[in-house]
DNA sequence: TAATTTTGCATCGTAAACGATATAATTTTT
DNA sequence: AAAAATTATATCGTTTACGATGCAAAATTA
């Protein structure tokens, strides 16, 4: 028999995978019309939010590694979503912009958070038992930055 | 500028995601001795609560589509931590069992979550504030369940 | 019993993640 | 200024995820 705190369903990760996994999947049937897909919903959040941005500005607010965010940035560069120039002042920056159909694509997202919002409050009664656990999972996130840090 | 409800701060599934992320990152430096991903770690947590299990058993208890986990076994028989047998009474069952070495790391692996419970209350202060989140993850995951089952 | 449907698993293709490494441009040091 | 170190991005290889499809074994229906 198993170790008690081996027990899956001790395991917070466990749930925070997915839950994140089947969120992302809640998504999908609003993202698919739009030919996108998460992580590039993500991207265009951050750009909707400012226009011109480096691939490090981008991969800092989304946490992830420039050799994630590079190859999401070709993909989207190849949709027509934005476009890369090379920085002017630091030739190695790139620039990434909304091309005008990136540009576009915010008026119909611009429903999908109440959409998914109405999809769970369905399902599980209240939204404010959501926002709850929003401080929670900031502070352990900002505790795990750190502590990715140290290896 | 953005609408409001389009901000990244303002996204649930975006901290769910990052959290998850930099938990799994978290495990690395614990799971990088023995040789085991994330998920393959979660997979030997079925196993060891339940010697014997067909890929649909796993797969249910992840809330992994088989898909993705018959790869993820293959690669873990590969490394010789389980075997995949034909089912008896039923031919298409494939028998999931853990080898000996596969039952071994269980005792190398007890530690693992009080460690990573350590490292993170190093950052986060409490870990009943974490545990205060869990029945509400889980009524958002079994939400999720039934969203994405009706499209 | 033969034909049909369903089920359990596997394979394929694509997009993430991410460690490791490479490369070119900028900074810092000598 | 030349050399060394750092920085910003890109490339490569492996493992997940997951939609779509295939296939053989069982279950159901005709």
């Amino acid at each position: 028999m198993a170790y008690e705190q081996l027990k899956l369903d001790n395991q917070l990760c466990f749930r925070l995978y997915t839950a994140a996994r089947l969120t992302m999947g809640a998504y999908h049937p609003y993202l698919d019309p739009l030919g996108i897909t998460y992580p590039q919903y993500l991207v265009m959040l951050v750009l909707w939010e400012h226009e011109k941005q480096t691939v490090m500005d981008i991969s800092h607010r989304l946490q992830l590694d420039t050799n994630t965010v590079t190859p999401l940035l070709q993909r989207m560069e190849k949709a027509g979503l934005i476009k890369r120039t090379k920085g002017k002042e630091d030739a190695r920056q790139r620039i990434v912009t909304l091309t005008d159909k990136g540009l576009a694509m915010q008026e119909q997202a611009k429903h999908i958070p109440e959409c998914l919002s109405a999809e769970i409050l369905n399902h599980i009664g209240s939204i404010e038992e959501l926002t709850k656990i929003v401080p929670t999972l900031d502070k352990l996130i900002e505790g795990l930055k750190q502590t990715n840090n140290e290896h």
